[in-house]
DNA sequence: CGAGGTACCTGACAGC
DNA sequence: TGCTGTCAGGTACCTC
């Protein structure tokens, strides 16, 4: 299982899940936690609205994961710092910080688990994803056709906000979070506080070069858990042994071998190497 | 529009 | 041992 999701990891967890819950039929919803609830306002027309409902697709958009049921509705699910999605079966022991319950007709259960409650599900008709949090305003999927060189560079060239600020921006550029955007500007030799219309053209695309590295390595690694969680699956997250500079404070580079520094930059935790990632 | 702060909530960990 | 303060991978909302 994987906590504290960003693209990577929530890509991990549909790969997960799909196979085992396509065409599945939800039978039962347990709430034990309205709040987890963010659309409709009430959790019974919530809970209702998802019974006898078949599992047709599942999907990503982000950091968003997408369940398409049938009569043109989706389950959208965020799970924002600390959520987990475990498959089990009914009779299993319900793990504390289970907070929602989707009991499947086949005996399945899938369990929405979120020690700090700040995840959040979203029950919506496929043409109103407005009513879904920040869904419809996402920016261009990082690693579809639509984000191209020229597209980041335009996003970067309307900004003069920090660069790391911007890579965080799920309006701008939607799915990378603290980990995956201390890694890309590590990797592009980018110091995090450069305010992003200053960048030359070839750091630019550099930068657009790391991020889908660092992504489609992430998901390779099936993402980072912090913790001994295996996913839907029974797989372990890796991608956390091939970190370069997060977590990894104090370290050693591993370009020129000064020290990693942790600041705060952008509101969070930051990580980078003062040699490599130099300001101007 | 953006920056910066607060809020949401709980647990882990460091320091005393 | 236990208290206190700080921190955590995310986002929404507020004020300036």
């Amino acid at each position: 299982m994987i906590e504290m999701p960003e693209l990577p990891e929530v890509e991990t967890i549909v790969r997960g899940l799909r196979d085992v819950l396509c065409g599945k039929t939800i039978a039962g919803v347990e709430i034990r936690e309205e709040m987890i609830i963010g659309y409709p306002e009430d959790p019974e027309e919530f809970r209702e609205g998802l019974l006898e409902r078949k599992i047709t697709a599942m999907g990503r958009r982000g950091k968003y994961l997408i369940l398409e049921l049938n009569s043109n509705l989706q389950l959208i699910i965020h799970l924002r710092m600390t959520g987990k999605l475990l498959l089990k079966m009914r009779e299993e022991e319900i793990e504390s910080h289970t907070h929602v319950i989707l009991r499947f007709k086949e005996g399945v259960d899938l369990r929405f688990n979120n020690v700090r409650k700040f995840g959040r599900m979203y029950l919506i008709d496929r043409d109103s994803p407005e009513k879904a949090g920040g869904f419809a305003g996402l920016g261009p999927e990082p690693l579809s056709s639509e984000f191209s060189p020229e597209v980041f560079r335009k996003i970067l060239k309307r900004s003069g906000r920090a660069i790391k600020a911007l890579l965080l921006d799920q309006k701008k550029i939607a799915g990378l979070g603290n980990i995956y955007a201390d890694e890309a500007l590590y990797r592009a030799s980018i110091h995090p506080a450069r305010p992003a219309d200053e960048l030359s053209r070839e750091e630019m695309d550099k930068l657009y070069q790391s991020i889908d590295q660092v992504l489609k390595a992430g998901i390779k690694f099936s993402g980072t858990s912090f913790s001994d969680y295996v996913n839907a699956l029974g797989e372990a997250g890796s991608f956390q042994e091939r970190l370069m500079v997060y977590g990894r404070d104090g370290e050693k580079c591993p370009r020129c071998s000064c020290q990693i520094n942790k600041d705060r930059i952008a509101s969070r935790s930051t990580h980078y190497c003062p040699e490599c990632q130099e300001l101007p």
